[in-house]
RNA sequence: UCCUCCUUAGCUCAGUUGGUUAGAGCACAUGACUGUUAAUCAUGGGGUCUUUGGUUCAAGUCCAAAAGGGGGAGCCA
């Protein structure tokens, strides 16, 4: 076979490489269908590099039956033919073949990814081959394309990437139950002498956990670089079955020096209105696709999102609104309760009909270390609610007075000695300073406009379920 | 973890008040068609009805439990 160097499909089928039309190109990938007759065969094949196919055209005639057998559905192919226009309707160019070599075939009878009809609760069972479907393609270069816009669009205002650790020592970060990491044979745990696990003799000679949280340590970075932000995984043990939460997730969280709540709130919403126009302008194809396929308006809510303002509110505006609602509430409502979903729903959904950051929480709803107002009840906290998918972000200035951080945390009993390099911080040269958390997988369903959070990442990780 | 629904062919589903050989579409095989667009048309093969136990002359169908999955709730991002 011709050694010819190979051009991804999204290049020809862009017009990138127009100047080969006419001439002997190489392709590579994998079979979506094949079809026609008994003197010309159409192979629809894909790369991965972008949503659509190449068609190559087969004149039978000049290739063996044998080969024309072996290519089925799910072949991976090596075909070196003619770039031509096309002479059918449907695409502007396909390579007419004139060699064909098959790097893998993909047995009909085993093969489980079929021409049509596929549910996502059944390729969520085949987690190692729905990439090669259109919707998870679409889905996971959107993924790749919102965490590059994320470096980029921190970068681009000098923030820093930021490595917070993912073993952790800390349990007091209070964001929910944790992964435990260790070495100690379990079927024969060290004991100290009154009983207890004996984490001396552990790998770290203490008891450790994966990260719930990067925010703490996030502090200590911008309290010196001033700005950055963490991008990595975050791990929660909590027995979650939604489809909204994951066990194993990744969270983006901004660390900002000398921002106040307003400041805060006005990064998010500029942040995520990034995003979503980062998608829109760089990510067409496969919204287009995802738009056809699942969500009639995605493009159009996505559009809207960036073109419009945030509503922003305190929780006691919220409270008074959800109050006077014409709607009856499965939970009650009144001034010191945590809102429900139902209600985040009435305000995003119904009330205002767009994203509304919610400020000023009751400090005993929320944790430790947000800055408490002067009015003594409540908490420079916010949270972004978005419709369909809920709290996107949840964020605050924090607390950069030392008398009133440790007094919160005796309040909800926490031992300062255990956090003595966090409130190291607030000893030593403290400023005020804000930030916010960012569930990636939760902008994904956004932006994808899927709704099973299992659906946005490649490998979810949940209860009961650590296959692939 | 709680509530609720689902599990029938490789996939997506139908299956009547419990009744004799469990159906369809797609996929697959064979054939037809000189360029198809998830091609079309014809014919054909393909089922321990999730598992276990129970009720009954008789269970895909009724009851119970388990497993897996969906939706809602809580926890949160």
């Amino acid at each position: 076979m011709k050694d010819i160097k190979r051009i991804e499909i999204i290049d020809l089928l862009k017009g990138n490489r127009n100047e080969e039309i006419g001439k002997e190109i190489c392709v590579k990938g994998w079979v979506r269908t094949k079809r026609g007759n008994k003197n010309i065969a159409f192979i629809a094949l894909n790369d991965g590099t972008i949503i659509h196919n190449i068609q190559i055209v087969v004149e039978l005639a000049s290739f063996d039956e044998e080969i024309m057998r072996r290519i089925t559905t799910g072949a991976c192919l090596r075909v070196n033919g003619k770039l031509v226009e096309s002479v059918g309707q449907g695409q502007n160019v396909e390579v007419q073949a004139t060699e064909i070599e098959i790097y893998g075939e993909a047995d009909v009878d085993t093969y489980p990814l079929q021409k049509k009809g596929h549910t996502l609760e059944f390729l969520r069972e085949i987690a190692h081959l729905r990439p090669r479907t259109n919707t998870f393609g679409a889905v996971f270069r959107i993924r790749h394309a919102m965490a590059y816009a994320i470096h980029k669009f921190y970068n681009d205002r000098r923030f820093f990437y930021w490595h917070s650790p993912i073993i952790t020592a800390s349990d007091a970060e209070g964001a929910g139950e944790m992964f435990q990491v260790t070495t100690l044979d379990l079927n024969n745990i060290p004991k100290t002498p009154e009983g207890k696990v004996d984490y001396s003799q552990d790998f770290y000679s203490r008891q450790t956990s994966l990260t719930v949280s990067g925010q703490l340590e996030g502090e200590l970075g911008a309290l010196s670089l001033g700005k950055i932000y963490t991008f990595g995984p975050t791990f929660r043990a909590e027995n979650s079955n939604t489809p909204r939460h994951l066990s194993e997730f990744w969270m983006i969280e901004p660390e900002m020096a000398f921002y106040e709540l307003e400041d805060n709130m006005n990064l998010a919403e500029d942040f995520i209105k990034y995003l979503v126009n980062y998608a829109l302008e760089n990510c067409k194809d496969d919204l287009e696709f995802l738009q056809n396929m699942y969500d009639k308006e995605l493009i159009s809510r996505l559009e809207f999102v960036v073109n419009n303002d945030f509503v922003r509110l305190k929780y006691t505006q919220a409270i008074e609104i959800l109050e006077k609602a014409d709607q009856k509430f499965e939970f009650p409502i009144a001034w010191g309760v945590d809102l429900q979903s139902e209600h985040e729903r009435y305000l995003v959904e119904k009330h205002f009909k767009k994203p509304v950051i919610l400020v000023d929480y009751p400090k005993e709803i929320k944790a430790f270390y947000m800055k408490q107002n002067d009015d003594g009840k409540t908490v420079r906290a916010m949270d972004v609610l978005f419709p369909k998918i809920g709290e996107i972000i949840g964020g605050s200035q924090r607390e950069e007075n030392i008398e009133k951080l440790v007094s919160r945390m005796k309040d909800v009993g926490i031992e300062p000695d255990e956090m003595k390099w966090y409130l190291d911080t607030r000893r030593f040269g403290s400023a005020p300073h804000s930030g916010f958390g960012l569930g990636f997988e939760r902008l994904l369903l956004f932006v994808t406009g899927m709704v099973n959070i299992r659906d946005v990442i490649p490998f979810p990780r949940t209860p009961h379920n650590a296959e692939f």
